[in-house]
RNA sequence: GGCGGCAUAGCCAAGCGGUAAGGCAUGGGUCUGCAACACCCUUACCACCGGUUCGAGUCCGGUUGCCGCCU
């Protein structure tokens, strides 16, 4: 009698996501798959704020540590990967749980999402970035524009107005976007919201713990690695204490910046959820025992689309 | 006590008679295969009082505060 097929756990960095999913997973007899987008690296476990073992309380994890860190990943991989273990988890009875804060690879998953089926194109992709690099972002914006005039991105957003193309360039239409908002899954989505001066004390407490935990020697891993331009280093407390080791600024410096960073990251985390999809928010510093009970509550709650309209009235 | 310098947004800072650049921080936002990415938008009764002038952050006088040097 399972009522909720799949729950989520967003939000921002530091607010406590870790804790309360282990919290359900034991209370709803639950597994975890990561939402976190640079999680799935391996090595880096510090900076990204990974759960250790020893703090799963037995309970599985699912895609951290799929990838090497010079290895690319995105999006459209993690959704597949995803819907299979949703999947998996479910037939062995379990609640699956999805804990993480990127919000394009939650949302990837939780809604009728459809990528293009054009896998990436390395040579066009090739082509198009010489191309911009010659004529400057403004023209190719332009080129953009005559392919299809409805695509609305700014021109100084250059990386995607060059993904857009490299789509149109291949003969496909592009996905319409209002799929986004149908669920696929009966789920139940928790945020976690901590107000923003309590947040940004979090985080640089956060930091300064990571630091003493040992980010440095775990960072300099990586750099020592000869590991460059990737994917995974353009990670929060990985870029800027590369930045440190390539002598562009002394260490406090790096540390200073690696706050600041995560204080904007976190910001941004609030925007997306708050405006991508319906999400059923609880303070994060308030009792534990309101806010389990207010989570019993819509797990009760049977009527999908009713549970839905009320956890998009929880507004933050 | 004397002489000199400086006072512009939360911070740094341009401005040199015609109605306040910019950066950082802050806040808001965009996003369909790099999303911890990339990108956009956002904040001023110029220390105070008086004067000169059609017009003053800008010139003059005074007050206050800070900083230097001297006694």
């Amino acid at each position: 009698m399972i009522m909720v097929e799949v729950i989520a756990i967003v939000g921002p960095t530091a607010s406590g996501k870790t804790a309360l999913s282990i919290e359900l997973a034991k209370r709803f007899n639950g597994e975890i798959i990561n939402g976190d987008s640079m999680q799935v690296y391996r090595g880096m476990d510090i900076g990204t704020a990974k759960i250790r073992p020893e703090e799963m309380g037995g309970i599985p994890h699912h895609l951290l540590d799929i990838r090497d860190p010079e290895e690319s990943f995105s999006v459209a991989e993690y959704q597949l990967l995803v819907r299979e273990k949703i999947t998996e988890i479910q037939q062995r009875g379990k609640l699956p749980i999805i804990v993480g804060g990127t919000g394009l690879y939650v949302q990837s998953v939780l809604f009728d999402y459809r990528f293009s089926k054009q896998q990436v194109n390395e040579e066009l992709r090739h082509t198009l970035h010489a191309e911009l690099e010659r004529l400057g972002p403004e023209a190719m914006h332009s080129k953009l524009m005559a392919l299809d005039p409805k695509i609305d991105i700014h021109p100084n957003n250059t990386r995607r107005v060059l993904r857009a193309m490299e789509i149109l360039l291949s003969g496909e239409e592009k996905e319409d976007g209002s799929l986004a908002q149908a669920p696929m899954y009966d789920e139940l989505i928790i945020g976690l919201d901590v107000p923003r001066d309590e947040l940004y004390k979090r985080i640089d407490s956060r930091v300064e713990g990571m630091m003493e935990a040992g980010l440095l020697d775990e960072v300099r891993r990586l750099y020592d690695r000869g590991l460059r331009d990737v994917q995974s280093i353009k990670a929060i407390g990985y870029k800027e204490l590369y930045g440190y080791f390539d002598g562009m600024y002394p260490l406090d410096e790096a540390i200073a910046k690696l706050k600041r960073n995560s204080r904007k990251y976190a910001k941004r985390q609030f925007t997306y959820f708050r405006n991508k999809m319906p999400i059923l928010w609880l303070d994060a510093t308030a009792d534990p025992k309101n806010n389990l009970e207010e989570i019993m509550r819509f797990w009760q709650e049977s009527d999908r689309n009713r549970r839905i309209e009320q956890m998009a009235k929880t507004i933050r």
